[in-house]
DNA sequence: TCCTTAGTTGCAAATGTCTTCAAGTCGCCG
DNA sequence: CGGCGACTTGAAGACATTTGCAACTAAGGA
C-alpha cells in the first residue's frame, strides 16, 4: 500500500514552505552552486543551512559534490526546475492579485 | 516594505502542506462544497477540519458562506484553482518519477 | 605534522503547528 | 421560547520544526 497521494503531495509542499529552502532552490535554478556562494546570498549560520541543506538531499530535491575543499549543489532533476519555475510564475500572479485585493479592501474603508 | 517574495511563496506553500487542507482544496477543485460534505470525505474530527478550514480561509484561499444551517466552501479565485491544476500535474509526475527511481534504487542493491 | 578553512552533525532550547475537548454561535423546527 | 443540528472558537497538551552552539571530518597549505 503506497503513501496516499495527497500526503505526498503534503509532504512536498511542506518541503518547499521555507524560505531558506526556496532562496536556496531558486539560486540553484541558475545552475550549480557551492555553499559558499549560497552563504553569501543567504545570510543565516553555516550549520543552519546545512540543515536545510540536508532536508534538500533527503528529499531528493538537490544533490551534492565535493569538489577540492568545496562543496557544490545542484537541481537534482529537470522535474525539480519545471516545477520551481511554474510555481514561481503562478505564485507572482496570485500575490500580485492578492496585492490588489489587499488594496482594495483597505481603499474601501 | 512589503514582505519578501520568498518569505510570501514559503508561507504559500506552507499553507498547502497538510494533507487535510490539500484535500479540502482538491474537493473544492469540483465546484463549492458543504462542510458536512468535506467531513464525509475526510475522516476527522469536525472541529479539527474546522480549524483547517480556518487557516485557508484566513489565507485568502477559500470563501465560506453560509446557507440556511450549513456553510459552503469555495476555492476564493480562478487563480487558486490553476494553481492547484498546475501543482497537481506536474507534481503527479514528479512523484511517479521518484516511484520509478525508488524502484530502480531497490533493484541495484 | 599542525593549522586553517569549508561544511556537516548532534543536541538542547525556543518556536510553531496539530489535535482535541469544552464551550459558544447561528438557524430552524416544534 | 427551548432544544437540536451544524459549525466555529478557545485553549491546553502533544508533537514537529528551527535555531545556534559545540564538536567533528575533510582538504589544503605552511
Amino acid at each position: 500500500m503506497p503513501v496516499p497521494l495527497y500526503q505526498a503531495k503534503a509532504e512536498f509542499f511542506r518541503m518547499l514552505g521555507h524560505p531558506v529552502r526556496i532562496r536556496v532552490l531558486e539560486l540553484l535554478q541558475t545552475g550549480p552552486t557551492p555553499v559558499r556562494e549560497l552563504l553569501a546570498d543567504i545570510e543565516i549560520e553555516p550549520s543552519s543551512l546545512s540543515q536545510q541543506l540536508g532536508q534538500l538531499r533527503r528529499a531528493g530535491l538537490v544533490t551534492a559534490t565535493r569538489e577540492g575543499s568545496t562543496v557544490v549543489y545542484a537541481l537534482a532533476g529537470a522535474d525539480v526546475a519545471d516545477l520551481l519555475r511554474a510555481a514561481r510564475r503562478i505564485l507572482t500572479e496570485l500575490i500580485q492579485d492578492q496585492g490588489v485585493l489587499l488594496a482594495e479592501l483597505r481603499a474601501s474603508d
